[in-house]
DNA sequence: CCGGACGGTAAGCATCCGCTTACGGTGGGC
DNA sequence: GCCCACCGTAAGCGGATGCTTACCGTCCGG
């Protein structure tokens, strides 16, 4: 959970995920996407796949990356419940009728 | 968006989080759940609100703080959408078929 | 074997981040 | 007015972080 939070944490490594989130990419092809270094983006390829949010296939010299949505899986479960569902319903409820209490009629 | 996340990319503003996610706390209540000083949580705090991920009301000299749900609704979209619902749809159909494959025939 | 492409790793450096202590500002009780 | 409780802010320090350049290992073609 926290790997996964200072992974994602940085713009550079979500713009990474983003890339390789449809399409598999080899270390290269990330790279050329940015500004800064190959062995920049190979560190950060490196913390991506610390934190299991990618997996690595290798062909020949060449390592290909895919962005792996199970790693966010326990991250998107920690915020959902972060707050019991209880009061992220009430709080949507509570949304909802002070519209009407504050309109009254009109739509 | 990046704000949200550095914010909780630590886990002690994400333990701050928790605090007050159900109970409304004063500053020096929250920092006596802790043992850093209280102007760390202080600058903790600050770095919260700032995500909006706090509401703060004062009372007197205290400061009562709340969690706001609302402050994590964009990150949670963001991680809902990441891959597209139907990628996610895709990958877990595609993890069944590949129990089966790896079984019998392939495509 | 030799050269080239690919890409991870090591070492060094500037910056950021979280913590501490010291301080200032505000509000309430007497 | 005076003192105290409460709490944010300033300044400084050590460790983490992201970047760079230099380097090494691996795979392929000749």
């Amino acid at each position: 959970m926290d790997t996964t939070l200072h992974a994602i944490a940085d713009p550079r490594r979500r713009r990474i995920l983003e890339l390789v989130a449809h399409e598999e990419l080899s270390a290269g092809d990330i790279a050329s996407h940015f500004e800064v270094s190959r062995p920049a983006i190979s560190q950060h390829l490196g913390v991506l796949k610390n934190a299991h949010l990618l997996i690595e296939r290798r062909e020949g010299t060449r390592r290909f990356y895919r962005a792996r949505p199970d790693g966010l899986d326990e991250l998107r479960g920690y915020l959902e419940h972060f707050w019991d569902h209880h009061l992220d319903q009430l709080k949507r409820a509570a949304e909802l009728r002070e519209r009407s209490v504050a309109d009254g009629a009109d739509g």
